[in-house]
RNA sequence: GGAGAGAUGGCCGAGUAGGUCGAAGGCGCUCGCCUGCUAAGCGAGUAUACUGGGAAACCGGUAUCGAGGGUUCGAAUCCCUCUCUCUCCGCCA
């Protein structure tokens, strides 16, 4: 959520930077909505104030008789304020209505652009491995080492669901270990294991709601959302707090699956692992000083890049255009990770920072000093990595002629010693 | 699922015949004093949001005692609904 006091006195310059998004209109209706409000309010308040005021002569006069006047005033002053109040709420409901759906200002240093083709390559790691023979993409090596299988995947739930066997599962398992003990041990991130369901606050604090609801799956009675990343229940774990100074940055890493609708993407990725209902993600979450968040981007970008270094998988550093990042993000790195099968780089992190945008949806904050006012703290996530993803780099950088696939060396004390799958 | 108890400020904890309660008291914390050091002691201060004024320091208004409604001139205190927590029984990983 964007600050209003921010707005009202900078709406052309919030509204010329959201443009860079793509759409406009964004803020149509603010201004009215926001000026309505404060005359509402002012007018309530000063009822408010009188009627405190002559409830407390009220108060001090003894016989209940001599106040009658004054009783019989109030009466219509409180009605007064009840309909006013009212329509404050409805105006108010209006502008949250606004603000909620607004996405975040770019970062200035994000680089412009409509769509993805715009996006700017920062850094490239690993030479992508030649072969003596045709690629194989996963699907295919992991059906014929018996290890992933879609149909029973499909049997079992429906389409963009996997179920995985033998050194498949174990593999998945491993790579969630080898991820959380590397940020734990090596990287300063405290682990957390959160719930897979969270409430509508929590999604409306990250930014899911109220605008992508057909995105989540969602249960009724109670209604609970699966969540569709470990952003959401890790970023609201501090929702409605004060942290203080000296814990922050205050860095998560958390294994959860994740769930998503893939509303809207029927026809994409209908094959294999890379685009599923149900998937794993080692998520990374920093609750950081503002003047700090842009080098704890940094940071965890390269957190997540580690990742695929040890693992020894070719990658490249995106940067993601205006046009192109999500929702509530600022700016955004993609790490797009080598898969020779499909002979492209294909998304396997994404990292922002989303500002102070999160956090005061969800109102998480910190002291400067001891007595100073509380500002908001800065948001930073960044997945490290997608495990299914990750399974899919393996299979298909790792794969060999016959078929049989490596298991990368960090790996194998995961594997029982696994060397290879066959 | 059945029966009961409870939700108050950073924490603990008063406050039920409705009024001067943003809320006693204690702890914690901050600043000052005192003290050879530490402990103790003394004094002052110590919620958040919105809003009006002000360059600012700051001053004023409104709201907030789990959440949302209701009664009333006036509610932490009365009524209704919901949520959460705890205890006992049942069930269960």
């Amino acid at each position: 959520m964007l600050d209003m006091k921010f707005l009202r006195e900078n709406l052309d310059e919030a509204e010329r930077r959201l443009a860079t998004r793509g759409g406009a209109g964004f803020l149509d209706g603010f201004r009215e909505l926001d000026s309505k409000r404060l005359a509402l309010l002012r007018e309530s308040e000063t009822l408010k104030a009188l009627r405190n005021k002559v409830s407390d002569e009220i108060a001090g006069i003894k016989d209940k008789s001599q106040a009658q006047d004054k009783i019989v005033e109030m009466r219509t002053v409180s009605q007064r304020i009840k309909a006013m109040d009212e329509e404050l709420k409805q105006v108010d409901e209006e502008l949250q209505g606004i603000l909620l759906t607004v996405p975040n200002l770019p970062d200035p240093s994000t680089p412009i652009g409509a769509s993805e083709s715009e996006n700017v390559e920062i850094r490239s790691w690993g030479v992508p491995p030649a072969f003596g023979f045709a690629a194989k993409e996963h699907w295919d090596i992991g059906e014929q080492l018996g290890i992933l299988d879609f149909e029973r995947g499909a049997k079992l739930t429906g389409a963009r669901f996997t179920l995985y066997r033998g050194a498949g599962a174990r593999l998945e398992r491993a790579l969630i270990s080898f991820m959380l003990d590397l940020h734990t041990e090596q990287h300063g991130y405290v682990e957390v294991l959160p719930p897979f369901m969270v409430n509508r606050d929590s999604m409306t604090g990250t930014g899911q709601l109220p605008k992508f609801e057909e995105d989540l799956f969602k249960m009724q009675d109670p209604e609970y959302f699966l969540i569709p990343t470990a952003e959401v229940p890790v970023t609201n774990i501090h929702r409605g707090e004060i942290l203080k100074r000296n814990d922050l940055p205050v860095c998560y890493a958390a294994y959860t699956p994740c769930f998503r609708r893939e509303a809207g993407s029927y026809g994409k990725d209908t094959r294999g692992l890379i685009r599923q209902h149900q998937f794993n993600k080692v998520e990374l979450v920093k609750f950081s000083h503002p003047a700090e968040s842009e080098a704890e981007l940094e940071k965890l970008t390269a957190n997540a890049e580690k990742v695929l270094q040890l693992l020894d998988l070719p990658y490249r550093v995106m940067a993601l255009c205006s046009g192109d990042i999500g929702f509530s993000a600022a700016k955004t790195y993609d790490i797009e990770v080598w898969l020779p099968g499909q002979n492209c780089y294909r998304e396997i992190s994404s990292c922002s920072n989303f500002g102070d945008f999160q956090a005061r949806r969800a109102g998480i904050r910190f002291r400067e000093e001891e007595k100073s006012k509380p500002e908001f703290v800065h948001t930073i996530n960044g997945s490290g990595l997608a495990v299914g993803r990750t399974v899919v780099a393996i299979l298909e950088n790792y794969q060999q002629e016959d078929g049989s696939v490596f298991v990368p060396a960090a790996l194998r004390p995961y594997m029982g010693g696994l060397e290879r799958i066959v």
